[in-house]
DNA sequence: TATACTTTTGACCATTCGGTTAATCCTAAT
DNA sequence: ATTAGGATTAACCGAATGGTCAAAAGTATA
């Protein structure tokens, strides 16, 4: 039954995706993603015949997810201030809830970039940093900022966000020698990186003026 | 004779090192390592009993070159803003010449934080953050910085010069559409994250002069 | 009910991999 | 020259792993 096919495909599909986040490539095993669907190791191999194919639609299904929301920063109308702070709260929250997502993406890019390259193709970031130019250009103009430094700020914001995910292992050993709680401090950190990130760029704006 | 012993140890270990920062633990093969190093495989067992034990080697020697790259922040009688300049420089400059040591460390950390908990356990972090804020209570007092921002800031910081790296796979492919170069971004980005950096903190100082 | 087709399974296979062993080689001291 | 001990190797082992296959179970149609 077409019904029942798509719950057996689907619930592999959670299994593997599941599996890999936690395992990565190499470390999954077949065994391990059919017992966590309760099926047979054959029946993986009859929806998806090898385990590099398997991968590849749970790593395109992933990298796709996290892509798109990075989305609203491009299309939404809000001031750059807004969409800062929107961006922030948005994004951390989204891996507060996926907390292994960042680590898993970057780990299997790195093991083989060729995988992320096919995805990348479809984007056009000329047009990006274009159109976020154009829809702010009276702000970027009053704080100084050019073309150019655009994709410089854009990482810069990833990286504050990612980054704590990504280094959460060492990160959460340091917190806790603090007593602090990981989900308190990243709490926290939606509105801190905003303010951060804000304050570093309005500031090239009157540098001149506040010389200490 | 021992000095032969010293250096078929070190070629191992070079060995070992280089196949499991590229392929990480479980991508790591010892048949592998033991061509790396020219010797046979089970001169690998002599040496490091296990895959295991030769991989916690490697990862700990990894580990400590790592976080000494942070010592000097610490140390260094600069100034607060001297010494910004300075980590970015100097720490960018590192993962210049080890560009993959990032995504190892990272990977190794999520998949088994146990690993790096023990190394943690060294080192105070709450006396950490008390040094540098005694030694620069005037500045940060100036800039209306409490003891308790610090690790936000520290962490951005780290995220700033760390994550491009880490995310080197995306990036690359993001500036290769735009005819960027990797090597090029990152020496731009020694000053770029520097002032911004700077930027964002100065800010807090006299943020009520330059309201837009 | 008989038939044709898809889904699911247990058993099996070839290969890979970490690790072991017993023999050989090398070197330094007697 | 002999010997003792560590260094090195080829051959081997058992377990794990990705993948296959033929049979069984399930399902829809006539």
């Amino acid at each position: 039954m077409s019904e029942n096919e798509k719950l057996t495909e689907e619930k592999i599909f959670e299994a593997a995706t599941d599996v890999f986040v936690e395992k990565g490539l190499d470390g999954a095993r077949m065994q391990d993603i059919a017992d966590h669907a309760g099926i047979n190791k054959a029946l993986l191999h009859y929806y998806f015949r090898t385990k590099d194919k398997l991968f590849n639609a749970v790593f395109e299904m992933i990298a796709k997810k996290i892509f798109k929301k990075f989305a609203p920063v491009f299309d939404e109308t809000l001031t750059l201030e807004e969409k800062i702070r929107f961006f922030f709260k948005e994004h951390i929250s989204f891996l507060q809830a996926n907390p292994r997502l960042p680590g898993f993406l970057l780990n299997e890019v790195n093991r083989n970039p060729a995988r992320i390259k096919k995805l990348l193709n479809n984007i056009d970031f000329n047009n990006i940093w274009l159109q976020l130019y154009k829809q702010h250009k009276n702000e970027l103009r009053k704080y100084n900022i050019s073309q150019e430094t655009l994709p410089q700020i854009m990482i810069s914001m990833a990286a504050m966000s990612v980054f704590p995910f990504a280094a959460r292992g060492i990160l959460e050993g340091v917190l806790d020698k603090m007593g602090l709680d990981f989900n308190e401090y990243m709490e926290e950190r939606k509105t801190f990186a905003a303010d951060f990130v804000i304050n570093a760029l309005k500031k090239q704006q009157k540098s001149f003026f506040i010389n200490d």
